[in-house]
RNA sequence: CGGGGCGUGGCUCAGUCCGGUAGAGCGCUGCGUUCGGGUCGCAGAGGUCCCCGGUUCGAAUCCGGGCGCCCCGACCA
């Protein structure tokens, strides 16, 4: 990577350029420790803003913060059969404590089921105690064999939501309810519209009944699974006797719910509006949504300081996260490059013309096809119009990427090899008729890479159902959407 | 775990074939200069050449062994 001026360009090598920006933006930096990463200021500021925002909608909704701890009996990992046989390759292990061996080895938790619901079955004896809506904020270790910054790696930071109810019905509407809260939260902060959907039986959470999972498009056309939310039935409750006492008296299994979202949303948002300049940042994302570069010039740079002083102050006051970059050894426009490298939204240049003129230069980190880069407006309008032209960005890049997702979509079809024809003339997400049969699943993979993410919830839907399976000889039974995935 | 590649200043790498006392660009420090799209000049700091052993008068370079990392495949939020 080196520290060549400019980065690998998008059409060349989309990995090469994802790795670069996400180093050279100074969001995160590979640790000594094989696959693990330091998240530096730049990035981690990023995740406290989707941490906030989703926060206060878990909340909203009637959900708590509590915290579980990081080790894990082995027995309790082992106790829902197809729960450790998912995670047991990618566990990590404390075999060690105390300068003794330990009698019962502990796990790193790969995720909380197993230690969440054997305590809720210590706190709920009736359906008065239900439901228990809890979330927690944590990190979790799965032994990944190939790691990449943000997208996969062996210790990330995610959220972790635990539910236990009385009925079926209840557990299964709030599954429903936090995929739909993912995805308004992905459109609305994110800028980064996914479809959502159910996932095929060899897709979902290992001890879930179902899996719901929203899945974006990222600019190279693969898909992201960007959040998940299971149904786990009473698989779990059976196994840890978590049992209530019902209205008519008698002893049931609570029902539960998992869900989550992680840091892998920053590589999906790097992902999703990032372009070969560096970052774009949607403004309710970005730690600086505003950088002042004063035009440092001889005798008037008192004044000129001064004045981004004051611009700083009333920006601040709009509400708007703004910063003066001041530094004396770079010159300006080393600092726009570093900058739009690192997404800011928008950047106010002040310099002695403009005192003079009382405006400020405004540059937007994305312009339009044929309009200037630079516009100039008078101090005050420019100031006030900010907080509204951040929200003018924030839409435009969600527009933009919903174009992106449609455009890269291809319905209706209905055979292998216009599957293979979509794929290889650049399909995003494509929509097939599927009998149902696992065994299509294995063979498109094995050859064309793809797998099914989801079978799409209603509105995502084409108008007619397809007939067909996609393989041709037997009947749909319902519609999927295919995609190369990360 | 299979297949490929690589370990040399902070970073990217040249030097290795053909052994002779270690280089470039970028970055960093200081001073000056410049400042509206990656300023320029001068001076400077910084390296157990991944590790262990062998061959040799002499090893970054040749030989043997080890370790680590990256990329491609099988697993995954």
């Amino acid at each position: 990577m080196g520290n060549d001026k400019k980065l690998t360009l998008q059409s060349e090598d989309f990995s090469a350029w994802y790795n670069e920006v996400v180093q050279r933006a100074e969001l995160a930096d590979h640790s000594p420790v094989r696959g693990s990463m330091v998240i530096r200021p730049w990035g981690y500021g990023i995740w406290e803003h989707m941490q906030s925002a989703l926060d206060v909608m878990f909340k909203e909704t009637g959900h708590e913060n509590a915290y579980f701890p990081l080790l894990i009996p082995m027995s309790f990992i082992e106790r829902e059969k197809e729960h450790i046989e998912g995670f047991a390759p990618e566990l990590a292990v404390v075999t060690r404590a105390g300068g003794k061996e330990l009698e019962e080895p502990y796990v790193i938790r790969p995720t909380s089921e197993t230690i969440v619901y054997s305590m809720y079955a210590k706190w709920v004896q009736s359906y008065r105690d239900l439901p228990v809506l809890l979330n927690q904020w944590a990190n979790v270790i799965r032994w990944e064999m190939r790691t990449r910054l943000f997208l996969r790696t062996s210790e990330f930071l995610w959220q972790e939501g635990h539910t236990a109810h009385a009925t079926a019905e209840e557990a299964e509407e709030e599954t429903l309810l936090i995929l739909e809260l993912y995805r308004k939260f992905m459109d609305e902060w994110l800028a980064m519209p996914p479809i959502t959907g159910l996932k095929t039986d060899s897709e979902k959470f290992a001890g879930a009944v179902s899996s719901y999972s929203c899945e974006a498009l990222m600019k190279d056309r693969k898909a992201l699974q960007t959040g998940t939310s299971h149904f786990l039935g009473q698989n779990f409750s059976k196994q840890f006797e978590l049992t209530f006492q019902s209205e008519n008296g008698k002893e049931e299994y609570a029902w539960n719910t998992s869900w989550g979202v992680s840091t892998r949303l920053v590589g999906g948002v790097v992902m999703t509006h990032g372009d070969d300049n560096g970052l774009v940042i949607p403004p309710r994302l970005a730690p600086t949504q505003v950088v002042i570069i004063p035009i440092l010039a001889g005798e008037e740079t008192s004044e000129v300081l001064a004045k981004a002083d004051e611009v700083l102050d009333q920006l601040k006051n709009t509400g708007v996260r703004a910063r003066i970059d001041n530094r004396d050894h770079l010159s300006p426009g080393a600092k726009y490059f570093e900058w739009e490298r690192k997404g800011v939204p928008f950047r106010v240049e002040i310099g002695p013309r403009d005192l003079e003129k009382g405006q400020l230069a405004l540059v937007r980190r994305l312009t339009a096809e044929g309009e200037s880069r630079r516009a100039f407006v008078p101090e005050a309008e420019a100031i006030a119009k900010l907080p509204e032209k951040l929200e003018e960005f924030q839409d435009d890049l969600l527009e933009a990427a919903r174009v992106r997702r449609e455009d890269s979509t291809v319905r209706g079809v209905g055979s292998l090899g216009e599957l293979e024809e979509a794929f290889d003339s650049g399909a995003g997400f494509v929509y097939t008729g599927w009998s149902g049969d696992p065994a299509i699943e294995e063979m498109v993979k094995e050859r064309l890479k793809a797998t099914i993410r989801v079978l799409p919830s209603q509105e995502f839907r084409s108008v007619t159902a397809p007939s067909r399976c996609v393989s041709g000889d037997r009947e749909s039974v319902a519609e999927v959407v295919w995609a190369r995935a990360y």
